[in-house]
DNA sequence: TTGTAAGCGTTATCAG
DNA sequence: CTGATAACGCTTACAA
């Protein structure tokens, strides 16, 4: 591989000369920066990253730290990362820390002298670990992840909000049984919706029946499964909240199977709004996250992170959270 | 940020120790290991990743550059480049090139010293000055891209042979006008999927009329455009096949939207079966590709290229794709 | 305006 | 089994 040396000496300069060309230093005759451009191309020449890395102290790249790579989700996330990283001329170094992977902690160690920064989704209540081995003093955003005691950027949803606003609109339509399919235990994310849920119920004097909360995991088949324990639920409940739109998706189909029809026979809403979530028959109602902006917003947060020169506060942003509501919930072309 | 120096000094040893230690060489006294393991814990010690790239000249992260970052597609192929590179230890960097950003040759550039190999998808058929940037005796794979004369790895889907398929089952159901929405101007892939309608009507005898093929580009709103375009021609298609399955999706609401019912009025076919083709309504008919299996192709392709000791013959791979019957077309629940 | 040379944090080659 | 020490490719004072 060809190196600043080889340039330098084709060129007839130092390899200093030839570093000032590639860092615009302003120092240096039009003339001799034309020549080294010349050879440089002819030969092929790029600088190297781990090299300029080692001596700047700077990477120009961003690391990524999902728990997954699977659905929309983290696919928007992704987007959003990857469009504010690029306009600062960044990088991005993904990694999912799926079990069977690494885990979050080597992940996090692998990273170090590759990334200037990270911003790290680790929605699991008990990463109090994982963020310990956070090397301190670097700048981080935790992305929808529990408010933490330790003194970290961090940006979520208003998970509570948008519950509260689904339950509550369920209930506006009339219904008094509503269950809910909770998303995966342990998941800071599920245990907010669920808290929203459970504050409309008593506030609005719901059915409180343990039996309507129906365990879930966050993923297709558990809201499936979950509808048709739900099917079997004597009342059957009239609507049901799904803690997410992937969960939604399989209640919907299961419930199709069982015979009942929607939003005639039972409401269903789902939350996050994945871009599928308008597709379905009937069209879901769900709670709308900005995922993309959500990405956005982590990564600003980041370079402000970057850019500063003495350590600051700690900030938390909390995004908004919108219902929108299609046909699923009867709201729109039938009685719930 | 604590060096690999503090470590040595804090433990009573060299350098050269800690390092063996870090990089398992068997020769290191057992009581030696465990203190600078203790110490390195203590420290909050992690490697500096550059500065063992330098060396080794290795980073253990394979590059990732995609055309864009949006849909389905992208992210079922990030999904299985990740879990392809994960099992060996590595790490990914993504990079898209979209318009606006990076052009493709800059981003080549700056992933020199950064990653041992790299993934290219870069449908466009014109990407002849890109391919002359990537460096010589690079570890590199192509993806999706033309089978191109340069000497590198590609691997592919079988675009023709599933344009083919889908127009004869088309055809097969009793289709004489069918009509094509094409993909993106000077895309590999559409000119492909192109090619094998034309290749059917051709030999079939269908209706050669030029006016058959709308243009598109790959978009939902391209694909609803197409659509809209189709509908008012006399006699009207009584069958369309879309590029790809977003355009299909596209088409589908504008088909819906100008009074006619699917498949009855209308068939409809796609190509990609993204996981939202069997969720709508009809459910759609489409060509079904194995994109994570073509991310984790990929993956291994290049690794082999790694190991490789000396230049091998440049392979060529296409994943074969199935077409799948859904309710769009006709075939099943309705006649066409 | 250009060149010389001292690192950046590791690993690898030698000695011991 | 362990310790010096020379790279790796680059940037950046400091000199010239």
């Amino acid at each position: 591989m060809i190196t600043i040396k080889d340039v330098a000496r084709q060129a007839g300069v130092s390899v200093a000369t030839v570093s000032r060309v590639y860092n615009d230093s302003a120092n240096v005759r039009p003339h001799t920066r034309a020549r080294v451009q010349a050879m440089a191309r002819e030969l092929g020449y790029s600088p190297h990253g781990a090299a300029r890395s080692l001596i700047t102290s700077r990477t120009h790249t961003l690391g990524l730290l999902l728990p997954d790579l699977y659905g929309e989700f983290f696919s928007e996330v992704i987007r959003g990362v990857d469009q504010a990283a690029q306009r600062e001329g960044f990088h991005l170094l993904v990694s999912s820390a799926r079990a069977g992977g690494p885990s979050l902690e080597d992940a996090l160690r692998s990273m170090r002298g590759r990334v200037d920064g990270l911003i790290v989704m680790s929605p699991d209540l008990d990463a109090g670990a994982s963020r310990r081995s956070l090397p301190h003093g670097f700048p981080v955003v935790m992305l929808n992840c529990p408010p933490s005691d330790a003194g970290y950027d961090s940006i979520g949803i208003a998970n509570y909000e948008g519950a509260v606003a689904m339950t509550r609109h369920l209930a506006g339509l009339g219904h008094t049984r509503i269950a809910i399919i909770k998303g995966a235990e342990g998941n800071f994310d599920a245990a907010e919706r669920l808290r929203g849920y459970r504050a409309v119920v008593r506030d609005l004097g719901l059915d409180p029946s343990p039996a309507l909360e129906l365990s879930g995991d966050f993923s297709e088949a558990s809201g499936h499964a979950a509808a048709l324990r739900l099917h079997a639920l004597v009342p059957r409940p009239t609507a049901v909240f799904a803690a997410n739109d992937g969960m939604a998706v399989g209640a919907l189909s299961a419930l199709r199977e069982a015979g009942l029809r929607l939003p005639h026979d039972i409401a269903l809403g789902g939350f996050d709004d994945i871009p599928l979530a308008r597709y379905l028959e009937p069209a879901l109602t769900s709670v709308h996250v900005p995922i993309g902006v959500l990405g956005e917003h982590a990564t600003a947060c980041l370079f402000a992170g970057l850019r500063a020169t003495e350590p600051t506060e700690s900030r938390r942003e909390v995004l908004a959270t919108t219902l929108v509501v299609r046909r699923s919930c009867g709201a729109q072309g039938g009685p719930g």
